[in-house]
RNA sequence: GGUCCCGUGGUGAAGUUGGAGUUCACGCCGCCCUGUCAAGGCGGAGGUCGCGGGUUCGAGUCCCGUCGGGACCGCCA
């Protein structure tokens, strides 16, 4: 139907009588006999020339043919690619007409409401925002393809009907209607699937799979989401950061012209110490710094006897109006820490002469306040924030504010990709049963170095363990897994599940590791974020064609829908009116 | 489950101390217009101010509730 498409014509075509297909985007009209239209399509738009009796109006879908030609002097639109050229003598076809749509399709500086985006994707999707957004997303798709295959990784596909597994996200579930009461279970990840591969000999696998959670909503979070899947068998944890970091760098440089240089690496311990946060966002500093011995001998009761005493420094050359916060802002940032556990916050704000203007002023000795500044490198105008109270505390407060306030958008800076590594095994206790809690998942394997303190100090065993971070979002995580029954039995049993439980649990999962398993370990990070920041969106609903919305809704197809009662009655199934509050 | 922000013609916004559905830009419809490109000029249509209560002589505006959207906390092994 088309010889070229829209945006693709050049001076090279001038003379050349061509056809294009599109949508009628502007129209400007000049009497009788002469208006122009902007043909658009998915490569960009044309400036075709037509008679004013040619009735069509916004995204009409049109076929014109035409004869390309330069246009006259002084009538260069220098801010389009086909803007040297247009197309003459044109003839329209008019192969659809269409309603006025509900929101401009040219891009424009007003953004709509994301409500009536959502409801109208389609029209959505034809803008250039969202086709810039796809099309990236493609790009990147495709290249982490090729590296993986280049590494010889193996692409299976496995079920998204499985059982039910105890452990992690909630689960979506699906009835089963030939075992009425049931269920199939979605996959929150392949991570079962991806080990039994392994068993398996696949040697490697990969596979850009869709992943369902049933837990609530974020802008990085959707119920389904994507990733690449990785798992390799004889391998130690290096070999897996080279293979994941050649398909992440390979997406980047598809995604941006360039390759990234080569990931920096990061233990949790020093990511939390400097940062705050298991994902530290390195495009800025601001560190974290350790003030606890500086307070050892203080008569401030707030820091006397704290078990770990921190700041971080608001520069007042780069964040002008966080240091120089009033009273309102400064009780906002001590909301957000007491609402994140901490005891208080102190906030001191260093005026002329490097005095100290903070309602904790008094209780501080001069000593006190010199070394303060000495290890923060505070200087007139700054900011200092303090807080004084459990290691992980101190640390997650602070890493928090100190987030809210230096963080930049998403599209500013340099992509800072960094390897967090030797994440511990667990994390703190069930407060009900007193057992550890896994850190990430129970089939991590314990740090070599750190097996012989499972059972004496397990809160310090670290797990060969690994999350992959680019500017302060989680991309994903990893692990070398447990292959020997023997080990997995024992951190089963720190977890506070016993042999019987574990068969019962993950049966299927673990009876095969008896037949030979091969020392194995893996990857999976997630393709919407990924993209989302390559493509500097703030928001990974601009990365996917169809998202839900926060509550889990689509407003284009009204999903989740209800059912005929006769449709749950195949299923075994009956619905429960609303527990009525109190 | 919780905190915060938002909801006004098709779209995006403004709406002051409570005083007539008022205003602006874009879009839409009609007319004029032969080199525009966010074309221009003139005219016109278009409203359950999310919804329901309450206060008031009077509510887009104040109060309560509710629905919807968004950000965050919890949650996401």
């Amino acid at each position: 139907m088309r010889t070229h498409l829209c945006g693709a014509v050049r001076e090279t075509n001038i003379g050349h009588t061509i056809t294009v297909c599109g949508w009628v985007g502007r129209r400007r009209e000049h009497g009788e006999h002469l208006a122009f239209l902007d043909i658009r399509d998915h490569s960009g738009i044309i400036q075709c020339v037509v008679d004013n009796n040619v009735d069509v109006r916004s995204e009409y879908v049109v076929q014109v043919t035409g004869v390309v030609r330069a246009r006259p002097e002084g009538t260069i639109n220098a801010n389009i690619p086909t803007g040297a050229v247009e197309l003459g003598d044109c003839v329209v076809v008019v192969l659809n007409s269409a309603e006025s749509p509900p929101f401009a399709i040219d891009a424009r500086a007003d953004d709509v409401d994301e409500l009536i985006r959502l409801k109208f994707r389609y029209l959505d999707i034809r803008r250039e925002r969202l086709q810039k957004n796809l099309r990236l997303r493609a790009s990147i798709n495709s290249a982490i393809r090729e590296a993986m295959e280049l590494q010889g990784f193996v692409e299976v596909e496995t079920p998204m009907l499985m059982p039910s597994t105890p452990e992690g996200a909630r689960e979506f579930l699906v009835p089963s209607r030939k075992e009425p009461g049931s269920f199939y279970a979605l996959p929150q990840s392949p991570q079962l699937w991806k080990q039994l591969l392994m068993l398996a000999g696949i040697d490697r696998y990969y596979q850009i799979a869709r992943c369902l959670r049933d837990e609530d909503l974020r802008a990085d979070r959707q119920y389904e989401f994507m990733q690449l899947d990785a798992e390799m068998s004889f391998v130690n944890q290096d070999d897996v950061l080279s293979a994941i970091g050649a398909a992440v760098t390979a997406a980047a440089t598809a995604a941006t012209g360039y390759a990234p240089p080569q990931i920096e690496r990061m233990t949790w311990r020093d990511a939390m110490e400097n940062y705050g946060v298991d994902k530290p966002d390195l495009r800025f500093e601001m560190k974290l710094v350790e003030v606890t011995s500086v307070f050892s001998a203080t008569e401030f009761k707030a820091f006397a006897g704290a078990q770990s005493i921190k700041a971080i420094c608001v520069d007042a050359l780069t964040y002008p109006d966080a240091a120089a916060s009033g009273r309102n802002k400064l009780d906002a940032f001590t909301d957000r820490a007491k609402k994140m556990g901490a005891k208080g916050l102190v906030w001191i704000k260093v005026g002329a002469d490097l005095v100290f203007d903070s309602p904790v002023a008094k209780f501080l000795s001069d000593t006190e306040k010199a070394a303060l500044l000495r290890s923060t490198g505070a200087v007139q105008g700054d900011l200092i924030l303090i807080v004084a109270d459990e290691w992980a505390t101190t640390c997650e407060v602070l890493g928090q504010l100190r987030n809210d306030i230096g963080r930049p958008p998403v599209h500013e800076g340099p992509y800072r990709y960094v390897w967090v590594m030797d994440f511990p095994l667990f994390v703190g206790v069930d407060p009900v049963t007193g057992a550890p809690r896994p850190g990430h998942h129970p089939f991590c394997h314990p740090h070599p170095d750190d097996i012989h303190l499972m059972e004496t100090d397990p809160l310090k065993v670290r797990a060969l363990a690994y999350d992959l971070v680019l500017n302060g979002w989680e991309l994903g995580s990893g692990s070398i897994r447990i292959h020997e029954p023997e080990l997995q039995r024992r951190v089963f049993n720190l977890l506070g599940i016993s042999d019987d439980e574990a068969d019962k649990k993950f049966g299927f999962f673990l009876q095969p590791f008896k037949y030979g398993a091969p020392p194995h370990g893996g990857f999976a990070f997630g393709i919407d974020r990924l993209t989302a920041v390559l493509a500097g969106e703030e928001n990974i609903r601009e990365v996917i064609a169809f998202p839900k919305t926060q509550s889990g809704t689509d407003p284009m197809t009204n999903a989740p829908t209800h059912v005929d009662a006769k449709h749950l009655t195949e299923l075994g199934l009956r619905v429960l009116p609303p527990p009525v509050s109190a």
